[in-house]
DNA sequence: CGATCCTTTGATGGAGTTCAACGCCGGTGG
DNA sequence: CCACCGGCGTTGAACTCCATCAAAGGATCG
């Protein structure tokens, strides 16, 4: 992990251009190789945390070693948020990665909180939003739904027709509740299909939305 | 569903004294029969709920009638809060249920904005931790597991020796991502392994606490 | 005391895992 | 430049855990 002086934003998204700022003012720039951990599960969470570029997801480990990952953070996400006192989940960067880091306690302080507790809340609530609809997707849905599930909303995540995977099939496997095994199979039953085309393994784009999005049940 | 006079509470957990005061000043008491729908999905969430005796559950559908039980709420719990515009999950009263209903909007306006404004984040913020919880039980748990860590939780939040299960065993496989038939296989398993001890199908007390903490992984 | 609903138990089947081998690709070094 | 290597992804075969189907046992209500 490096340090780096806050220097400005290359993109920054619209609603969050205030925060960006704040964010950039208060606290640190950071980078992290591929797979370095931005923090632990069960570490002190004062923290709140800004994708500037790269992906980030968090993961939870149980004791012998089965993993879950709970969500992935792309460029402009904020993350960090899911506090009581003690983060559940660890995060880890999936590809080197850029990120801005403030302190909570010095954000309290600031004149701006009003600002950034709205986009703090907000970050919460989506947070919530997509565990609510993990769950759903773990609980009730079977693999191929699981499959085209993530294909979909990393589909309209992404403005451009050609999508591209950052994560590998293990992560997108402990996302999805299955094994790599699992999800490669589903994966060429969709393209044989002509649901959707892989160009290469990590980039792909969707050919029969109305399909996929029946499959996703 | 009927509607009544905000009297005092019988019973008001310590922490949220004013909270329940507030809510009872500004909002209306409501009761909801077994399997009453409190709201719906995809209904417009300017509501907040409090619940004063009773349990709710939420609970989301696939097209094809599977459901997904998000999370059970029991007197004190706030809940209806996951929200963008729209609830992603119906609630609904488990049994008899008195619940204080109260608008955010008329929130907001009032003076007591800030204690009811913690509370709310508090309440979102368990929520997701619970939802964090869930997801790694649904993507990661074995049946056994399940149950276990099902039991185990119930158990940890009532301090009483004899635990009630409030819900039938279609909302705990619901919840679980299971079947009825493997709940009730699991159950069995853990009594006749002395674990736990069932007075009835809907009461239990833990017999080895360790061994239940260890087989909830 | 019968009717209905909920829970338990049993037998069978299938979706997904596990184990194993192979293919593909990028990197590295001769 | 190509051969070798290691990591990642795919494919195949066997197995396992849980779902499904079916029926009986228990509780609760009129």
């Amino acid at each position: 992990m490096t340090l780096a002086y806050p220097f400005d934003d290359a993109r920054t998204s619209i609603q969050s251009q205030n925060l960006t700022e704040v964010m950039d003012r208060l606290g640190v720039r950071m980078t992290f190789a591929k797979d370095e951990e931005v923090y632990a599960q069960e570490e002190d969470a004062d923290l709140v945390y800004r994708v500037v570029s790269g992906v980030v997801r968090t993961t939870r480990l149980l004791s012998d070693g089965r993993r879950q990952v709970g969500d992935f953070y792309q460029t402009g996400d904020l993350f960090g948020l899911e506090v009581g006192a003690q983060h559940r989940y660890s995060a880890e960067a999936l590809c080197d990665c850029t990120i801005q880091v403030v302190k909570r306690s010095s954000l309290k302080a600031q004149a701006d909180e009003g600002e950034l507790d709205r986009a703090i809340w907000e970050a919460t609530c989506r947070d919530l939003e997509r565990a609510q609809d993990h769950v759903l997707l773990l609980g009730r849905k079977t693999a191929a739904e699981k499959v085209a599930t993530f294909l979909m909303d990393l589909a309209s995540r992404g403005e451009a027709e050609a999508i591209d995977l950052p994560m590998g099939r293990q992560d997108i496997a402990d996302y999805l509740g299955l094994t790599i095994e699992t999800v490669s199979r589903m994966l060429t039953q969709l393209q044989s299909s002509k649901v959707v085309e892989f160009a290469s393994c990590r980039q792909f784009r969707v050919r029969k939305w109305e399909v996929l999005e029946r499959l996703a049940a």
